[in-house]
DNA sequence: AAGATAGTCAACCGCACACGC
DNA sequence: TGCGTGTGCGGTTGACTATCT
């Protein structure tokens, strides 16, 4: 169903500005994450929870490593891969600072055609669903039984996210946001995160 | 130098799950 | 227990850049 408070304004789509990135920044510094769908509004961002979410996720929260990646960890994805498949939280979650989006991105990119070619270098290589992307095995992931990995929460990752990292809100945007609405539950798991 | 093609990456979409009521 | 809503995930798309012809 659609969410009210998004069909009532016209949303925002593609890139995100630096203001907007600012503001966005700047009001999860002060009232944290508490209800994405909500907060964009209060934060003065005409996008969707979702995109705010994923802007955040995959760009804004402090610790993401942006840039090359390093042999080891090419090879953890790699490795990661072979076991879990295209489970990229999964993988993600075992490369501090690295997002999803980021390690998909770069398999997509650098990876697969690597490891196809690797193992066409290998004749004797092992059956390990080499091209698990092609195969379409993707969405069996998401509700296999069989997975006894936890989907990690972001939110539990931000507990252990400083906030020293994030950037400092000199010319203080959040004079102009209204105040916060009702926060309600979740707000409590980013005790941590929240200066 | 200009157009075509390939590669890369940020962002969107749709679905499934988790959770509260 | 069922329903509604928010969140997270993976697949896909589109814009931009680099390289090739």
């Amino acid at each position: 169903m659609a969410k009210p408070v998004e069909k009532t304004r016209a949303l925002r789509k593609g890139a995100w500005s630096p203001e907007e990135d600012r503001k966005l920044t700047a009001y999860i510094k002060r009232y944290g994450i508490w209800n994405w769908a909500e907060m964009a509004k209060p934060a003065g961002l005409q996008r969707s929870g979702k995109s705010c979410r994923l802007r955040w996720v995959n760009y804004l929260r402090p610790g993401i490593k942006h840039g090359n990646f390093t042999k080891e960890e090419e090879q953890t994805i790699i490795d990661l891969h072979e076991k879990l498949g295209n489970r990229w939280s999964a993988i993600a979650s075992r490369l501090p600072g690295r997002t999803d989006n980021e390690i998909k991105n770069h398999w997509h990119a650098h990876l697969r055609k690597r490891f196809k070619y690797d193992l066409n270098a290998l004749p004797e290589s092992e059956p390990s669903e080499p091209s698990s992307d092609e195969t379409n095995q993707n969405s069996s992931s998401r509700s296999n039984p069989t997975d006894n990995i936890p989907r990690p929460s972001i939110l539990e990752s931000y507990s252990a996210i400083s906030t020293d990292s994030l950037p400092s809100s000199s010319s203080n945007p959040l004079v102009e946001i209204e105040e916060k609405p009702n926060i309600k539950g979740s707000i409590g798991s980013l005790d941590n995160f929240k200066a």
